[in-house]
DNA sequence: GAGTGGTCTAGACCACCCC
DNA sequence: GGGTGGTCTAGACCACTCT
């Protein structure tokens, strides 16, 4: 691990342990240089690595200070891959309604930039929070990148398995957003009825290297769907 | 201008001006040095800047390149401050309902870090979008902070009179996401139906100094509510 | 004016991709 | 192994806040 995740990581433990609220100090640069006994550059990459994840906020002039948003049970909409991690301490759980290999559809073609003829794996899942249903999920990897999938994997965290059994780095994503009605057959895996809100999410996942290796699309029941977003300034 | 800040512009520029796509590979490290005549790490923190907007991505050992999202049409999600800056060539305008100074609602006044007997602003506005509506959008405005607003500043753009006019410095903010059903008022003025999806999103806005100044709700007509976000790897 | 965060530099060395 | 991005350092100097 390098230095300055290091370092953030134990700033951020530091935070959690101490139960700081929004607008505590810390300690300043010089205190923290000293302490970690590493350079100035190094700190403060750290720090932005923790302002970037809206942890904390710098002022100029000033000091280090404590970020904390105000509410719990929401899903963060960055940081985001299935959101088995964004959730901590809430147990979510899969219920698996089909893994194949087969052909894409036209869209999850062009979104994961392939050939109408590559093979993918379409896995299709159920989610739940708390017992309750939280979203139904469709998937498509490209075969050619992730090259198996089987039924405990997919059960589990699908990214971890990407990352740790494959080998593979992720790197960015693109997601969008869409509200609209309730289908009857999206109702009855979501316990709703035809024609209530839904949230459409789509996002495409791509490997660090820019190749985009899984199209999915989560449809959200409405009254879980609660998510939260920190901006940080750099342009506001 | 800070170097890496006109660099990143630089930048940015040039990949609209060639129309670069997704992929298109930039100048290396090195080669960017020697063209603006600056050190390797100012350079980095130009393409720092660039990657947290999205704009590049980087591979070590590879090079730098272009991120490109394919949609046109949706809002961004981040760097959001009231959107007038995120939708460049849409011709969003506004209609003011209401321009008040009262005393907060109790919500207000928690999402502000005020008492309730404190001034605010209070700001109604119907947003439209190709004569289309987009949204309703109530918001608090903290009076000891922003001290004054008139009609002709809220029929324009609220935030850049609090950066240039007040000369404020905004800094961060929280944003929470509900979907659920019209109510009969939100539907009329968003020509819709009652029982009709929407999108509640709240935003507290923070200044740079972490003192919250605008808590505010915008629900959108779930017709036009196509949003993106893009996010980083760094924790994925 | 003292304290504190931010920018920028020059250079050493490391980690990864790809041929 | 050559090319390329990433980390880390030590230090000079700048910009903002607060009292």
């Amino acid at each position: 691990m390098l230095k300055y995740q290091h370092i953030a990581a134990e700033i951020e433990k530091y935070i959690q342990e101490h139960a700081l609220q929004q607008g505590d100090k810390l300690p300043v640069l010089d205190e923290l240089m000293v302490q970690f006994g590493v350079s100035k550059s190094t700190i403060i990459k750290s720090l932005e690595l923790l302002e970037e994840r809206g942890v904390i906020f710098q002022v100029r002039g000033s000091g280090i200070f404590v970020r904390r948003h105000g509410r719990k049970g929401y899903i963060s909409l960055l940081k985001n891959q299935g959101f088995t991690r964004d959730l901590d301490h809430f147990p979510i759980t899969s219920q698996v309604l089909e893994l194949s290999v087969r052909k894409p559809t036209r869209e999850a073609a062009t979104n994961l930039n392939i050939s109408m003829e590559q093979d993918v794996y379409y896995v299709k899942r159920v989610r739940y929070i708390y017992e309750q249903t939280l979203c139904v999920e469709e998937s498509y990897y490209n075969k050619a990148i992730v090259t198996y999938l089987n039924n405990e994997i997919v059960s589990d965290s699908i990214f971890d398995y990407i990352r740790e059994g494959l080998g593979l780095k992720i790197g960015f994503s693109d997601s969008y957003l869409h509200v609209g009605k309730l289908e009857e057959e999206e109702a009855g895996h979501l316990g709703l009825h035809k024609g209530d809100p839904k949230l459409d999410v789509e996002t495409i996942f791509h490997l660090a290297n820019g190749q985009p290796f899984d199209f999915s699309r989560i449809t959200y029941n409405y009254i879980q769907s609660q998510f939260f977003i920190q901006a940080n300034g750099h342009g506001m």
